[in-house]
DNA sequence: AACTCGGGGAC
DNA sequence: GTCCCAGAGTT
């Protein structure tokens, strides 16, 4: 992309940039590197609400890094990728030690949670370095301009178009763009302030570009929720610090395996994991299983912090107690 | 370079 | 159902 095509998006963006809710004035690098990371393969829709929530109880990185642990990943509940929250939290308090966040995209990469993207997004959008960001609309954008198929190498196609000095700025337009116009299916070229440049567009097929990922098939596999009932309390535990779901408040349960458990389920919940899916059969006992736990009274199960899958397996359990004909 | 790691929105 | 999303960390 040549300086002109560069500055009429530029042109572009200036009217038609998405007002969004860590984009004040100047930016704030809290703000910026918190919403970074929620919107690290999460959508804008998805993190927007969560986002407002997260900042409204935790203005500052410092407030941030004094939370408990166990807080932050109650708040995250439901969003993902839960590792981002553990580094979040490693990230604050190493923040928070050093007194501010560092200005300059190499020492923001040495943060836990900051990778090559949301170091350099951070250090152009943030703090007005020359930090290239290239993220999947950056490659998208390129693959289309350039009518190069491959995603990384579009991406790095891409480095040559940021201008000097506006980098941020720019890293945002092309975000935009492909949230907007550029968009993975049926993209609006009408709309685009640079479709006259876009080699994909000059072809007839701008959706042919980038070339479709490799899809892989999921395995299956299954799993067993203990449901331990007391009064009106069930037992929670709290999962293993690193790995699947780690550090979050879940159900207890022996590991997930291949074979379908012969067991007596009042329900089953189907889950859908990136690499593979669950049926999670929530099985009745009189005792809680040994090991760390606690009671969790079934009218506060919101504030508990499950991740979606044992949230709706939960759900599930409870509307088979109230309809049990239901049970499968 | 290949795998692991969630969930939801849009279609 | 499918595809995709402001990717990072591990092996």
């Amino acid at each position: 992309m040549d300086a002109t095509a560069a500055n009429l998006l530029l042109d572009h963006h200036r009217d038609h940039a998405r007002d969004l809710p860590w984009r004040m004035t100047p930016r704030d690098p809290y703000r910026t590197w918190l919403s970074e990371v929620m919107l690290q393969q999460t959508t804008v829709a998805t993190v927007t609400p969560r986002f407002l929530r997260f900042v409204e109880r935790w203005p500052t990185v410092e407030a941030l890094a004094a939370a408990p642990d166990e807080e932050v990943l109650g708040e995250w509940a439901g969003l993902g990728y839960y590792a981002r929250a553990r580094n979040l939290i490693a990230c604050a308090c190493a923040v928070a030690a050093r007194g501010g966040f560092p200005r300059t995209e190499g020492a923001l990469r040495k943060l836990p949670g900051l990778g090559a993207y949301t170091a350099a997004a951070v250090a152009a959008i943030a703090f007005g370095e020359d930090a290239v960001a290239i993220d999947t609309n950056v490659e998208r954008v390129a693959a289309r301009v350039f009518g190069i198929g491959d995603r990384k190498a579009a991406g790095e196609a891409a480095r040559g178009s940021f201008p000097a000095g506006r980098h941020g700025e720019f890293a945002e337009a092309l975000m935009d763009l492909g949230a907007s116009i550029c968009r993975p299916k049926a993209p609006n070229c009408p709309a685009c302030p640079i479709a006259a440049q876009c080699k994909a567009r000059a072809l007839g097929s701008p959706e042919a570009f980038p070339a479709p990922k490799v899809k892989r098939v999921r395995p299956h596999r299954y799993g067993i929720a203990w449901w331990a009932r007391r009064g009106d309390e069930v037992w929670l535990v709290r999962r293993p610090g690193s790995g699947l779901l780690g550090g979050m408040a879940a159900l207890p349960g022996p590991e997930w395996g291949e074979e379908r458990p012969a067991a007596n389920a009042i329900a089953i919940h189907r889950h859908g994991f990136t690499h593979f899916t669950l049926d999670l059969m929530v099985v009745p006992c009189a005792e809680p299983p040994p090991g760390e736990g606690w009671w969790q009274p079934v009218g506060e199960l919101a504030s508990a912090g499950l991740p979606t899958l044992y949230r709706r397996a939960v759900e599930a359990a409870l509307e088979a107690e109230r309809e049990p004909r239901l049970a499968a």
